[in-house]
RNA sequence: GCGGGCGUAGCACAAUGGUAGUGCCUCAGUCUUCCAAACUGAUUACGCGAGUUCGAUUCUCGUCGCCCGCUCCA
Protein backbone atom coordinates (compact mmCIF):
# COMPACT_ATOMS: atom_id res chain seq x y z
CA UNK A 1 0.00 0.00 0.00
CA UNK A 2 2.24 2.78 0.61
CA UNK A 3 4.82 1.53 -2.04
CA UNK A 4 2.02 1.88 -4.30
CA UNK A 5 1.24 5.23 -2.63
CA UNK A 6 5.76 6.04 -3.49
CA UNK A 7 4.63 4.22 -6.90
CA UNK A 8 1.95 6.75 -8.23
CA UNK A 9 3.21 9.84 -6.30
CA UNK A 10 6.46 8.99 -8.45
CA UNK A 11 4.37 9.03 -11.56
CA UNK A 12 2.62 11.69 -11.03
CA UNK A 13 5.54 13.35 -10.53
CA UNK A 14 6.81 12.66 -13.73
CA UNK A 15 3.26 12.71 -15.82
CA UNK A 16 3.31 16.53 -14.45
CA UNK A 17 6.52 17.79 -15.19
CA UNK A 18 7.56 17.63 -11.16
CA UNK A 19 10.70 15.21 -11.73
CA UNK A 20 12.05 13.60 -14.97
CA UNK A 21 15.25 11.31 -14.70
CA UNK A 22 18.20 12.59 -15.12
CA UNK A 23 19.54 12.63 -19.09
CA UNK A 24 16.34 10.04 -19.39
CA UNK A 25 16.88 10.59 -23.86
CA UNK A 26 20.34 9.15 -23.44
CA UNK A 27 19.01 6.41 -20.62
CA UNK A 28 18.97 8.28 -17.34
CA UNK A 29 21.04 7.88 -14.71
CA UNK A 30 20.12 7.34 -11.29
CA UNK A 31 22.60 9.94 -9.65
CA UNK A 32 20.56 12.73 -10.38
CA UNK A 33 17.07 13.85 -11.05
CA UNK A 34 15.61 17.04 -13.14
CA UNK A 35 13.10 19.39 -12.04
CA UNK A 36 10.09 20.32 -14.45
CA UNK A 37 8.01 23.12 -14.61
CA UNK A 38 5.92 22.18 -11.33
CA UNK A 39 8.69 21.02 -8.99
CA UNK A 40 10.82 23.53 -9.79
CA UNK A 41 8.51 25.41 -8.19
CA UNK A 42 7.27 23.35 -5.46
CA UNK A 43 11.49 23.14 -4.66
CA UNK A 44 11.58 26.89 -4.43
CA UNK A 45 8.77 27.41 -2.17
CA UNK A 46 9.82 24.85 0.32
CA UNK A 47 13.26 26.67 0.03
CA UNK A 48 11.71 29.86 -0.05
CA UNK A 49 9.78 28.76 3.28
CA UNK A 50 12.87 27.37 5.19
CA UNK A 51 14.85 30.50 3.84
CA UNK A 52 12.26 33.10 5.88
CA UNK A 53 11.74 30.43 8.89
CA UNK A 54 15.38 30.60 9.36
CA UNK A 55 16.98 33.69 7.98
CA UNK A 56 14.83 36.35 7.08
CA UNK A 57 12.42 36.10 9.91
CA UNK A 58 15.63 36.22 12.78
CA UNK A 59 17.61 38.43 14.07
CA UNK A 60 20.03 36.08 15.06
CA UNK A 61 21.11 34.51 11.66
CA UNK A 62 22.23 35.87 8.34
CA UNK A 63 22.71 34.04 5.03
CA UNK A 64 25.77 33.21 3.47
CA UNK A 65 26.32 31.35 -0.84
CA UNK A 66 29.71 29.64 -0.62
CA UNK A 67 30.83 27.92 -3.54
CA UNK A 68 30.87 24.10 -4.48
CA UNK A 69 34.74 23.78 -5.21
CA UNK A 70 36.78 23.83 -2.38
CA UNK A 71 40.25 22.91 -2.02
CA UNK A 72 41.48 19.70 -1.11
CA UNK A 73 42.94 21.74 2.14
CA UNK A 74 39.54 22.38 3.59
CA UNK A 75 38.43 19.15 3.28
CA UNK A 76 41.16 17.37 4.89
CA UNK A 77 40.92 19.65 8.07
CA UNK A 78 37.23 18.94 7.91
CA UNK A 79 37.70 15.44 8.43
CA UNK A 80 36.26 14.32 5.51
CA UNK A 81 38.84 12.97 3.34
CA UNK A 82 39.88 11.06 6.36
CA UNK A 83 36.50 9.61 7.63
CA UNK A 84 34.45 9.50 4.45
CA UNK A 85 36.59 6.51 2.94
CA UNK A 86 35.39 3.73 3.38
CA UNK A 87 37.47 0.39 2.37
CA UNK A 88 34.90 -1.91 1.13
CA UNK A 89 35.68 -5.94 0.82
CA UNK A 90 33.74 -8.79 -1.07
CA UNK A 91 33.33 -12.08 -0.26
CA UNK A 92 34.32 -14.24 -3.11
CA UNK A 93 32.32 -16.88 -2.40
CA UNK A 94 28.92 -15.32 -2.11
CA UNK A 95 29.51 -11.72 -3.69
CA UNK A 96 28.33 -10.23 -0.65
CA UNK A 97 30.19 -6.83 -0.13
CA UNK A 98 31.13 -5.49 3.46
CA UNK A 99 32.68 -2.72 5.21
CA UNK A 100 36.08 -3.85 5.89
CA UNK A 101 35.98 -2.20 9.34
CA UNK A 102 32.72 -3.34 10.14
CA UNK A 103 33.96 -6.91 9.82
CA UNK A 104 36.49 -6.52 12.25
CA UNK A 105 34.45 -4.71 14.79
CA UNK A 106 32.01 -7.79 14.62
CA UNK A 107 34.44 -10.02 15.04
CA UNK A 108 35.79 -8.23 17.97
CA UNK A 109 32.09 -7.95 19.81
CA UNK A 110 31.81 -11.58 19.35
CA UNK A 111 35.19 -12.76 20.09
CA UNK A 112 35.91 -10.44 22.59
CA UNK A 113 39.26 -10.22 21.06
CA UNK A 114 40.41 -8.38 17.59
CA UNK A 115 40.96 -10.29 14.47
CA UNK A 116 44.14 -10.99 13.49
CA UNK A 117 43.07 -10.44 9.81
CA UNK A 118 40.23 -10.48 7.29
CA UNK A 119 41.51 -13.99 6.75
CA UNK A 120 40.22 -15.03 10.60
CA UNK A 121 36.68 -13.66 9.63
CA UNK A 122 33.26 -15.55 8.49
CA UNK A 123 31.11 -14.30 5.59
CA UNK A 124 27.77 -14.33 7.36
CA UNK A 125 26.19 -14.83 4.81
CA UNK A 126 27.40 -17.86 2.75
CA UNK A 127 29.73 -19.22 5.95
CA UNK A 128 33.20 -19.05 4.05
CA UNK A 129 35.89 -18.24 5.94
CA UNK A 130 38.61 -15.36 4.88
CA UNK A 131 37.49 -15.29 1.15
CA UNK A 132 37.67 -11.65 0.94
CA UNK A 133 38.91 -9.60 -1.49
CA UNK A 134 41.87 -6.70 -0.98
CA UNK A 135 40.22 -3.80 1.18
CA UNK A 136 39.07 -1.23 -1.81
CA UNK A 137 38.80 2.44 -0.61
CA UNK A 138 35.86 3.76 -1.58
CA UNK A 139 35.67 7.82 -1.23
CA UNK A 140 32.26 8.92 -0.95
CA UNK A 141 33.93 12.50 -1.95
CA UNK A 142 33.89 13.78 -5.55
CA UNK A 143 37.01 15.19 -7.23
CA UNK A 144 37.05 17.74 -10.43
CA UNK A 145 40.67 19.19 -11.36
CA UNK A 146 41.03 22.52 -11.89
CA UNK A 147 43.68 24.27 -14.28
CA UNK A 148 45.21 23.57 -17.39
CA UNK A 149 46.98 19.73 -16.29
CA UNK A 150 44.41 16.89 -14.79
CA UNK A 151 47.20 15.87 -11.58
CA UNK A 152 47.28 16.06 -8.13
CA UNK A 153 47.78 19.95 -8.23
CA UNK A 154 44.53 21.01 -9.60
CA UNK A 155 42.99 18.38 -7.41
CA UNK A 156 39.70 19.32 -5.63
CA UNK A 157 36.48 18.66 -4.62
CA UNK A 158 33.30 19.34 -4.44
CA UNK A 159 31.34 19.93 -1.20
CA UNK A 160 29.59 16.82 0.13
CA UNK A 161 27.89 19.18 2.40
CA UNK A 162 27.79 23.05 2.69
CA UNK A 163 28.41 23.51 6.22
CA UNK A 164 32.32 23.32 5.58
CA UNK A 165 31.97 27.11 3.30
CA UNK A 166 29.93 28.17 6.76
CA UNK A 167 32.84 27.28 8.76
CA UNK A 168 35.46 28.91 6.53
CA UNK A 169 33.86 32.07 5.91
CA UNK A 170 32.43 32.65 9.67
CA UNK A 171 34.80 35.30 10.48
CA UNK A 172 33.76 36.92 7.10
CA UNK A 173 30.46 37.24 8.50
CA UNK A 174 30.92 37.68 12.29
CA UNK A 175 32.85 40.72 11.31
CA UNK A 176 30.56 42.42 8.37
CA UNK A 177 27.42 41.22 10.16
CA UNK A 178 28.38 42.41 13.12
CA UNK A 179 27.10 39.32 14.61
CA UNK A 180 28.39 37.17 18.13
CA UNK A 181 27.19 33.90 19.72
CA UNK A 182 24.63 33.06 19.89
CA UNK A 183 23.96 33.66 16.13
CA UNK A 184 23.86 31.57 12.90
CA UNK A 185 24.65 31.72 8.94
CA UNK A 186 22.12 29.54 6.82
CA UNK A 187 22.75 28.78 3.80
CA UNK A 188 21.21 26.44 1.02
CA UNK A 189 22.74 25.09 -1.88
CA UNK A 190 23.72 22.16 -3.64
CA UNK A 191 26.14 18.89 -2.24
CA UNK A 192 27.64 15.94 -4.10
CA UNK A 193 28.68 12.38 -2.30
CA UNK A 194 29.56 9.83 -4.31
CA UNK A 195 26.74 6.88 -2.97
CA UNK A 196 27.19 3.35 -2.83
CA UNK A 197 23.74 3.01 -3.68
CA UNK A 198 22.17 5.90 -4.90
CA UNK A 199 17.85 5.37 -5.10
CA UNK A 200 14.44 5.90 -3.83
CA UNK A 201 13.51 8.32 -6.37
CA UNK A 202 15.03 11.78 -4.98
CA UNK A 203 15.67 10.74 -1.69
CA UNK A 204 19.59 9.29 -2.08
CA UNK A 205 21.23 10.94 -5.07
CA UNK A 206 24.85 11.89 -6.20
CA UNK A 207 23.93 15.57 -6.53
CA UNK A 208 21.41 16.87 -3.83
CA UNK A 209 20.57 19.99 -2.48
CA UNK A 210 20.51 21.15 1.48
CA UNK A 211 19.46 23.82 3.50
CA UNK A 212 21.87 24.12 6.29
CA UNK A 213 22.42 26.85 9.14
CA UNK A 214 25.33 26.64 11.54
CA UNK A 215 24.38 28.20 14.88
CA UNK A 216 27.51 28.97 17.12
CA UNK A 217 26.91 29.50 21.01
CA UNK A 218 29.10 29.55 24.09
CA UNK A 219 30.00 26.01 25.15
CA UNK A 220 28.08 24.95 28.16
CA UNK A 221 24.19 26.10 26.74
CA UNK A 222 24.69 23.61 23.61
CA UNK A 223 23.02 21.05 24.98
CA UNK A 224 19.52 23.89 25.32
CA UNK A 225 20.19 25.39 21.99
CA UNK A 226 20.41 22.00 20.40
CA UNK A 227 16.70 20.81 22.12
CA UNK A 228 15.43 24.33 21.28
CA UNK A 229 16.62 23.48 17.46
CA UNK A 230 15.36 19.98 17.41
CA UNK A 231 12.14 21.17 18.49
CA UNK A 232 11.77 24.20 15.79
CA UNK A 233 12.56 22.22 12.76
CA UNK A 234 10.00 19.46 13.84
CA UNK A 235 7.46 22.05 14.02
CA UNK A 236 8.42 23.63 10.63
CA UNK A 237 7.12 20.33 9.35
CA UNK A 238 4.09 20.30 10.61
CA UNK A 239 3.04 23.46 10.15
CA UNK A 240 3.55 23.32 6.73
CA UNK A 241 1.37 19.92 6.26
CA UNK A 242 2.79 16.66 7.67
CA UNK A 243 1.32 15.30 10.12
CA UNK A 244 2.57 14.57 13.16
CA UNK A 245 1.72 11.13 13.34
CA UNK A 246 4.38 10.67 10.43
CA UNK A 247 7.53 12.28 12.12
CA UNK A 248 9.38 10.92 14.38
CA UNK A 249 12.87 12.18 16.29
CA UNK A 250 15.61 9.52 16.37
CA UNK A 251 18.57 9.66 18.52
CA UNK A 252 21.35 8.37 17.03
CA UNK A 253 23.56 5.74 18.93
CA UNK A 254 26.72 7.05 20.29
CA UNK A 255 28.85 4.75 18.92
CA UNK A 256 27.38 5.94 15.08
CA UNK A 257 28.14 9.55 15.25
CA UNK A 258 30.18 11.40 12.47
CA UNK A 259 33.40 11.85 13.08
CA UNK A 260 32.20 15.66 14.30
CA UNK A 261 29.31 15.15 16.21
CA UNK A 262 28.65 14.69 20.16
CA UNK A 263 25.03 13.86 19.50
CA UNK A 264 22.96 14.23 16.50
CA UNK A 265 19.10 13.58 16.16
CA UNK A 266 17.59 13.02 12.66
CA UNK A 267 14.19 14.30 12.23
CA UNK A 268 12.18 11.48 9.93
CA UNK A 269 9.30 11.15 7.86
CA UNK A 270 7.07 7.97 7.74
CA UNK A 271 8.16 7.37 4.06
CA UNK A 272 7.32 3.05 3.79
CA UNK A 273 10.11 2.55 1.71
CA UNK A 274 10.31 -1.28 1.08
CA UNK A 275 12.29 -2.38 4.05
CA UNK A 276 12.47 0.36 5.71
CA UNK A 277 9.15 2.79 7.43
CA UNK A 278 11.30 5.90 8.97
CA UNK A 279 13.68 7.86 6.49
CA UNK A 280 15.56 10.70 7.40
CA UNK A 281 14.42 14.69 6.24
CA UNK A 282 16.99 16.29 8.37
CA UNK A 283 19.62 16.18 10.70
CA UNK A 284 20.22 18.44 13.90
CA UNK A 285 23.82 17.83 14.64
CA UNK A 286 25.83 18.99 18.06
CA UNK A 287 29.16 19.11 16.36
CA UNK A 288 30.82 20.77 19.65
CA UNK A 289 33.98 22.70 18.71
CA UNK A 290 35.24 20.60 16.11
CA UNK A 291 34.77 22.37 12.85
CA UNK A 292 36.30 26.45 13.77
CA UNK A 293 39.10 24.51 15.80
CA UNK A 294 40.33 22.19 13.21
CA UNK A 295 40.06 24.95 10.56
CA UNK A 296 41.44 27.46 13.70
CA UNK A 297 44.62 24.89 13.75
CA UNK A 298 45.11 24.14 9.49
CA UNK A 299 44.54 27.34 8.45
CA UNK A 300 46.32 29.44 11.37
CA UNK A 301 43.91 31.65 11.46
CA UNK A 302 42.15 31.98 15.07
CA UNK A 303 38.12 31.19 14.86
CA UNK A 304 37.84 31.64 18.60
CA UNK A 305 35.80 34.43 20.28
CA UNK A 306 36.88 36.73 23.09
CA UNK A 307 34.33 37.23 25.55
CA UNK A 308 34.32 40.73 26.61
CA UNK A 309 31.97 40.15 29.82
CA UNK A 310 33.89 37.42 31.25
CA UNK A 311 37.22 38.53 29.39
CA UNK A 312 38.28 35.12 28.05
CA UNK A 313 38.20 33.46 24.27
CA UNK A 314 36.50 30.36 23.74
CA UNK A 315 35.79 28.33 21.00
CA UNK A 316 31.75 28.40 19.48
CA UNK A 317 29.84 25.29 20.09
CA UNK A 318 28.00 24.41 16.98
CA UNK A 319 24.42 23.14 16.70
CA UNK A 320 23.70 22.04 12.82
CA UNK A 321 20.11 21.79 11.64
CA UNK A 322 20.72 20.16 8.43
CA UNK A 323 17.82 19.21 6.11
CA UNK A 324 17.92 18.23 2.23
CA UNK A 325 15.46 19.70 -0.10
CA UNK A 326 14.69 16.71 -2.61
CA UNK A 327 13.83 14.66 0.65
CA UNK A 328 11.09 16.83 2.27
CA UNK A 329 10.20 17.75 -0.97
CA UNK A 330 9.29 14.12 -1.00
CA UNK A 331 7.60 13.60 2.03
CA UNK A 332 5.41 16.84 1.35
CA UNK A 333 4.56 15.01 -2.12
CA UNK A 334 3.49 11.75 -0.28
CA UNK A 335 1.64 13.82 2.49
CA UNK A 336 -0.98 15.67 -0.31
CA UNK A 337 -1.33 12.67 -2.30
CA UNK A 338 -4.78 11.33 -1.94
CA UNK A 339 -7.42 9.90 -3.87
CA UNK A 340 -11.33 10.51 -3.41
CA UNK A 341 -13.78 8.93 -5.25
CA UNK A 342 -16.12 11.82 -7.26
CA UNK A 343 -18.79 10.96 -8.89
CA UNK A 344 -18.96 12.07 -12.78
CA UNK A 345 -21.37 13.40 -15.29
CA UNK A 346 -21.77 9.89 -16.76
CA UNK A 347 -23.50 8.88 -13.28
CA UNK A 348 -20.29 6.73 -12.58
CA UNK A 349 -17.65 7.17 -10.54
CA UNK A 350 -14.33 8.73 -10.87
CA UNK A 351 -10.76 8.19 -8.99
CA UNK A 352 -10.28 11.87 -7.88
CA UNK A 353 -6.58 12.71 -7.65
CA UNK A 354 -6.10 15.81 -5.40
CA UNK A 355 -2.55 17.11 -3.99
CA UNK A 356 -3.83 18.67 -0.53
CA UNK A 357 -0.32 20.90 -0.52
CA UNK A 358 -0.35 23.85 1.86
CA UNK A 359 -0.90 26.92 0.16
CA UNK A 360 2.06 28.10 0.63
CA UNK A 361 3.83 24.80 -0.76
CA UNK A 362 1.41 24.47 -4.34
CA UNK A 363 3.46 25.36 -7.03
CA UNK A 364 0.41 27.05 -8.97
CA UNK A 365 -1.62 29.24 -6.65
CA UNK A 366 -4.50 29.68 -8.79
CA UNK A 367 -5.60 28.98 -12.70
CA UNK A 368 -7.66 30.96 -14.18
CA UNK A 369 -10.93 28.87 -16.03
CA UNK A 370 -13.04 30.64 -18.77
CA UNK A 371 -16.30 28.36 -19.16
CA UNK A 372 -16.04 28.40 -22.80
CA UNK A 373 -13.43 28.85 -25.40
CA UNK A 374 -16.08 30.00 -27.83
CA UNK A 375 -17.42 32.89 -26.38
CA UNK A 376 -14.88 35.44 -25.79
CA UNK A 377 -14.70 34.48 -22.12
CA UNK A 378 -10.85 33.85 -22.83
CA UNK A 379 -9.53 37.48 -23.45
CA UNK A 380 -11.14 38.53 -19.89
CA UNK A 381 -9.62 35.61 -18.77
CA UNK A 382 -6.60 36.12 -19.68
CA UNK A 383 -6.10 39.42 -18.51
CA UNK A 384 -7.06 38.49 -15.18
CA UNK A 385 -4.84 35.76 -15.27
CA UNK A 386 -1.84 38.21 -16.18
CA UNK A 387 -3.34 40.89 -13.74
CA UNK A 388 -2.92 38.16 -10.60
CA UNK A 389 1.05 37.08 -12.35
CA UNK A 390 2.60 40.00 -11.12
CA UNK A 391 2.01 38.22 -7.52
CA UNK A 392 1.75 34.29 -7.71
CA UNK A 393 2.16 31.84 -10.37
CA UNK A 394 -1.46 31.76 -11.83
CA UNK A 395 -2.28 29.16 -14.85
CA UNK A 396 -4.28 29.96 -17.45
CA UNK A 397 -6.39 27.08 -19.37
CA UNK A 398 -9.18 26.77 -21.99
CA UNK A 399 -8.80 23.37 -22.82
CA UNK A 400 -11.31 21.50 -22.84
CA UNK A 401 -14.56 20.69 -20.39
CA UNK A 402 -14.70 22.80 -17.09
CA UNK A 403 -14.54 19.88 -14.87
CA UNK A 404 -11.59 18.29 -16.21
CA UNK A 405 -9.35 21.32 -16.01
CA UNK A 406 -10.82 21.39 -12.25
CA UNK A 407 -9.21 17.79 -12.04
CA UNK A 408 -6.24 18.66 -13.83
CA UNK A 409 -5.51 21.41 -10.86
CA UNK A 410 -6.28 19.36 -8.42
CA UNK A 411 -3.92 16.76 -9.21
CA UNK A 412 -1.21 19.51 -8.95
CA UNK A 413 -2.53 20.77 -5.97
CA UNK A 414 -3.38 24.25 -7.17
CA UNK A 415 -5.92 25.77 -4.06
CA UNK A 416 -7.76 27.86 -6.12
CA UNK A 417 -9.61 28.20 -9.24
CA UNK A 418 -11.03 31.06 -11.29
CA UNK A 419 -14.10 30.32 -13.54
CA UNK A 420 -15.02 33.39 -15.74
CA UNK A 421 -19.02 32.77 -16.95
CA UNK A 422 -21.53 34.05 -18.91
CA UNK A 423 -22.78 35.99 -16.01
CA UNK A 424 -19.17 38.26 -15.61
CA UNK A 425 -19.67 40.24 -18.00
CA UNK A 426 -22.60 41.81 -16.54
CA UNK A 427 -21.89 41.10 -12.92
CA UNK A 428 -17.82 41.88 -13.06
CA UNK A 429 -17.64 38.80 -10.92
CA UNK A 430 -16.39 35.06 -11.16
CA UNK A 431 -16.71 32.27 -8.92
CA UNK A 432 -13.85 30.65 -7.06
CA UNK A 433 -13.68 27.55 -6.23
CA UNK A 434 -11.50 26.05 -3.30
CA UNK A 435 -9.66 22.59 -3.76
CA UNK A 436 -10.06 21.03 -0.26
CA UNK A 437 -13.42 22.00 0.93
CA UNK A 438 -14.73 22.36 -2.65
CA UNK A 439 -16.72 25.46 -2.13
CA UNK A 440 -17.80 28.02 -4.42
CA UNK A 441 -17.96 31.37 -3.60
CA UNK A 442 -18.89 34.70 -6.15
CA UNK A 443 -16.19 37.14 -6.28
CA UNK A 444 -16.14 40.38 -8.04
CA UNK A 445 -13.31 40.88 -10.44
CA UNK A 446 -11.49 43.49 -8.26
CA UNK A 447 -11.57 41.61 -5.64
CA UNK A 448 -9.98 38.67 -6.72
CA UNK A 449 -6.23 39.71 -5.94
CA UNK A 450 -7.12 40.76 -2.30
CA UNK A 451 -9.28 37.67 -2.24
CA UNK A 452 -5.80 35.17 -2.58
CA UNK A 453 -3.73 37.75 -0.80
CA UNK A 454 -5.66 36.57 2.21
CA UNK A 455 -5.50 33.23 2.13
CA UNK A 456 -1.52 33.51 0.14
CA UNK A 457 -0.22 35.07 3.96
CA UNK A 458 3.43 33.40 4.14
CA UNK A 459 3.45 32.16 0.48
C1' G B 1 31.74 -1.75 -8.88
C1' C B 2 29.33 -7.30 -7.78
C1' G B 3 24.86 -10.72 -7.94
C1' G B 4 19.66 -11.34 -9.63
C1' G B 5 15.51 -9.42 -12.57
C1' C B 6 13.78 -6.18 -16.55
C1' G B 7 13.94 -2.89 -21.30
C1' U B 8 7.58 -2.11 -27.13
C1' A B 9 4.39 5.50 -27.57
C1' G B 10 4.11 10.03 -21.75
C1' C B 11 1.36 5.78 -18.98
C1' A B 12 -1.02 0.68 -18.91
C1' C B 13 -0.93 -3.42 -21.93
C1' A B 14 -0.84 -6.42 -26.94
C1' A B 15 0.97 -8.91 -31.35
C1' U B 16 4.68 -10.74 -34.86
C1' G B 17 11.27 -14.11 -38.24
C1' G B 18 8.56 -9.94 -43.30
C1' U B 19 4.55 -3.38 -43.17
C1' A B 20 4.01 -2.90 -34.81
C1' G B 21 -1.89 -2.43 -32.43
C1' U B 22 -5.59 -0.96 -28.36
C1' G B 23 -7.05 2.06 -24.14
C1' C B 24 -5.80 6.32 -21.26
C1' C B 25 -3.03 10.93 -21.67
C1' U B 26 -1.67 15.09 -24.97
C1' C B 27 -3.03 18.39 -29.23
C1' A B 28 -6.68 20.45 -33.01
C1' G B 29 -11.78 20.80 -34.53
C1' U B 30 -17.31 20.05 -33.88
C1' C B 31 -20.12 20.22 -29.77
C1' U B 32 -20.36 21.42 -24.70
C1' U B 33 -22.92 26.76 -19.83
C1' C B 34 -19.30 24.55 -13.27
C1' C B 35 -16.44 18.86 -11.55
C1' A B 36 -12.29 13.60 -16.17
C1' A B 37 -19.39 13.74 -21.69
C1' A B 38 -19.56 12.47 -27.02
C1' C B 39 -17.78 12.51 -32.06
C1' U B 40 -13.81 13.38 -35.89
C1' G B 41 -8.82 13.82 -36.75
C1' A B 42 -3.51 14.24 -35.33
C1' U B 43 1.49 13.52 -32.81
C1' U B 44 4.30 9.70 -30.37
C1' A B 45 7.51 3.40 -29.36
C1' C B 46 10.48 -1.89 -30.46
C1' G B 47 17.19 1.41 -25.32
C1' C B 48 21.87 1.07 -28.38
C1' G B 49 25.46 -1.84 -31.26
C1' A B 50 27.15 -6.21 -33.55
C1' G B 51 26.12 -11.18 -35.29
C1' U B 52 22.88 -15.24 -37.51
C1' U B 53 19.33 -14.67 -41.67
C1' C B 54 17.05 -13.04 -48.13
C1' G B 55 14.87 -10.35 -43.99
C1' A B 56 15.43 -9.27 -36.62
C1' U B 57 11.18 -5.77 -32.41
C1' U B 58 11.26 -11.26 -32.13
C1' C B 59 17.06 -15.63 -31.98
C1' U B 60 22.50 -14.96 -30.07
C1' C B 61 26.34 -11.89 -28.04
C1' G B 62 27.83 -7.32 -26.25
C1' U B 63 26.70 -2.63 -24.35
C1' C B 64 23.81 1.05 -21.90
C1' G B 65 20.02 2.04 -18.57
C1' C B 66 16.35 0.89 -14.84
C1' C B 67 14.54 -2.06 -10.46
C1' C B 68 16.05 -5.18 -5.95
C1' G B 69 20.13 -6.45 -2.63
C1' C B 70 25.27 -4.83 -0.91
C1' U B 71 24.47 0.93 6.17
C1' C B 72 25.06 5.42 2.58
C1' C B 73 22.82 9.22 6.23
C1' A B 74 20.37 15.59 3.55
Amino acid sequence: MAADRIDAVVSLAKRRGFVFPSGEIYGGTRSAWDYGPLGVELKDNIKRQWWNAMVRSREDIVGLDSSVILPRAVWVASGHVAAFTDPLVECMSCHKRYRADHLLEEFQEKKGRPASGLGEVVCVNCGTRGAFTEPKEFNGLLKTFLGPVEDESGLHYLRPETAQGIFVNYNNVAGSARKKPPFGIGQIGKSFRNEITPGNFIFRTREFEQMEMEFFVKPGTDEEWHQYWIDTRTEWYADLGINRDNLRQFDHPKEKLSHYSKRTVDIEYRFEFQGSVWGELEGIANRTDFDLKTHSEHSGTDLSYFDQELGERWTPYVIEPAAGVGRPMMAFLLEAYSEDEAPNTKGGIDKRVVLRLDPRLAPVKAAVLPLSRNADLSPTARDLAAALRKSWNVEFDDAGQIGRRYRRQDEIGTPFCITIDFETGADQAVTIRERDTMTQERVALDQVQSYLDARLIGA
